[in-house]
DNA sequence: GGGGCTCTTTGATCTGCCGCAACAAACGGG
DNA sequence: CCCGTTTGTTGCGGCAGATCAAAGAGCCCC
């Protein structure tokens, strides 16, 4: 699709799949920005004007995407009434997103950031089984520190302290959340919809 | 201009004064998410269709801005050729501030988030004067460490340490860096541009 | 099936920095 | 000029969580 310092210059519809947005400092740390859902476009920062900067990385597995090159973007929203309307509601919403994470890395604990994190991949890629929801992403716990800004063994702690509450069940690569209200227990939430639009 | 709650219906050009956007979270803490720059569009969250989220909130003095309905965005869009791309880029912008910001967070130490956010605000807020350079923007610790996520004792603590080692000068909301090369001694800084395009 | 890999778990130790408390200093209003 | 308020300083525990070390479990591939 596209790697790091190749030069963007498509914008994509993201149909099925799995994409995280990272990046990586310096010394090597990787950070997970945001998870990209089906049906939002993406690689748009380009057709923003967004210029000079580093792109994030992009790491993604078995996805069906539609690309047209940067250049189509402004035909297209002269040409589709809701296309840009759509897609500036994806960035809002991103915006808000990371003003939310900015806010849990500033002032919440780990546990709950980590919870929070959760909570935001569940409606995303949760799918509903019997006993609770999976989560429909090879997902390690290093990829939940790198979300969450904690190390790994310490999501490794977080997890197996829930598990023996029943709150989670965890194999490899795998979380499914069994009491997912019980996640949320004696945390204040701020009054944040969480939901996912296209 | 605007406060919490009320419902933003307007787009504003900001010319200058000084301008914080922040929030503040259930438990009372504040959280700086970013200055706005004199020549920057703000209040485009709305025109971004971006709704049923909570806008953060501004805290401004002094301020002189040109204000326009939302309604009237597209007619700009469509009459004024670099309205838009304009306009985006600023957005373009802050989501990557915003990326950087969480990546510091995530990885950094206090001390260095402490420099990363001085040297961003530097060249937004900074007038160069005879020894160094004074942030024309009045900042007390408790505004920094809602910056950088920190508590106020420690960034005091930071700042007098500093201040021993002749990298700044500081007095009561007042802060000038004397050696802002210094500042960023012993710090892998990523490449990344702090320059601020209108 | 076995070797090598990645991923995970658990215990023990160490440290950054948060929080309390008390004080000092600077401002501002009447 | 005085007094109340806001802002800044410093020392000192305490604790959340990062880090080290080492072993265990599941997976892929030959």
């Amino acid at each position: 699709m596209f790697s790091k310092g190749l030069h963007v210059d498509r914008v994509f519809l993201f149909l099925d799949g799995h994409i995280r947005v990272q990046r990586t400092t310096a010394q090597g740390d990787q950070i997970i920005l945001l998870h990209i859902a089906p049906g939002q476009v993406f690689g748009i920062g380009a057709a923003l004007g967004h210029k000079g900067y580093p792109d994030p990385e992009m790491a993604a597995e078995d996805c069906v995407v539609l690309a047209w090159p940067n250049r189509l973007w402004p035909e297209f929203v002269a040409r589709y009434d809701g296309f840009a309307s759509q897609s500036y509601a994806v960035v809002g919403e991103r915006l808000n997103d990371m003003h939310a994470v900015i806010v849990e890395m500033a002032t919440k604990q780990v546990e709950q950031r980590l919870v929070a994190a959760l909570l935001r991949l569940i409606p995303q890629m949760g799918r509903k089984v019997d006993d609770g929801i999976d989560l429909e992403f090879p997902i390690t716990r290093q990829n939940i520190s790198d979300m969450t800004g904690s190390a790994l063994l310490t999501v490794s702690r977080l997890l197996s302290a829930w598990e023996k509450d029943r709150i989670v069940v965890s194999q490899r690569k795998k979380i499914s959340a069994t009491a997912p209200h019980r996640l949320s227990c004696g945390v204040v939430w701020p009054a944040d919809a969480t939901t996912s639009k296209v």
